[in-house]
DNA sequence: GCCCGACTGTTGAATTTTCAGCAGGGTTGA
DNA sequence: TCAACCCTGCTGAAAATTCAACAGTCGGGC
């Protein structure tokens, strides 16, 4: 049988080992699940010039954490792992990081800063969906 | 009257705006709520010396970040905006970038996550944390 | 009292990140 | 068909980050 042990400090980081410009780039193809450079750049906080964009997009791609599509004389960048999968590293990390390992805790917060009310109806939507999402899965 | 706009790109980015060490020693001031330069290091992914370490701190130091207190011999570093405000800040960011706005999809995949099974109880758990909660910040 | 060890403050260099300019190719519209 | 334009690929430089070495200070044990 192997075991394999995460290591505490590694987490996988894919995620953490990200410079400045790389990690903004990351998050604006998430948001707009895929942006050509033009998009991307006027996203960015600083903007920077249209060349800057493009190296940051080159090392993304040579680290094969982003792919590109043709659309016409354009490409369109994308996520190479979908901002489906990309979701629970963030939030393990997230919860590891700020809310002592406690879902629980992360999720009060969460609902209590949306002002969500968690009315009957509320928690039964919210059962129906992790229902739904269960059913799917298998 | 004075209104303010958050500019959308923004963010109040004090959060993207970081370095990849910055934010890596940051992330551990908040998981450790409080930490020695030698603990820093070692919680590093490919651990710098100490050195450099101290020099991650005293940026932060002048970016107003981070503060310290002396602990005997040494200082004790930890966050100038104590982990329960920077939550808030976390959340909203990971909610916009990955899940769309969506809190409501936010907190499903977090209990999805966790193998949580948001029985009554569980239920019933939440709702007395949020209430709590809410009271206490009146 | 004195030495030893551990820690901080600072300086300057190596490395990485970020950026701009230029050349080449394809698309579009007249 | 042809020209103008937009976009990509690439190269090298500027700027920022990351790092190591050194000097000085403070506390603790002998």
């Amino acid at each position: 049988m192997t075991v394999t042990l995460m290591a505490n400090k590694s987490e996988s980081d894919a995620a953490t080992s990200l410079s400045r410009r790389e990690r903004q780039v990351m998050d604006i193809l998430h948001r707009r699940t895929g942006a050509t450079v033009a998009e991307i750049m006027a996203d960015l906080p600083d903007p920077p010039t249209y060349s800057a964009v493009r190296s940051v997009l080159r090392i993304l791609s040579e680290k094969a954490l982003i792919k590109h599509r043709e659309d016409g004389p354009r490409y369109i960048y994308y996520p190479a792992e979908p901002t489906e999968s990309a979701r629970e590293d963030v939030l393990a990390h997230v919860v590891r990081t700020y809310f002592g390992d406690s879902t629980e805790q992360a999720v009060t917060a969460l609902l209590r800063m949306s002002d969500v009310d968690l009315s009957e109806a509320d928690v039964k939507r919210l059962r129906n969906s992790i229902r739904r999402a269960r059913q799917s899965e298998k």
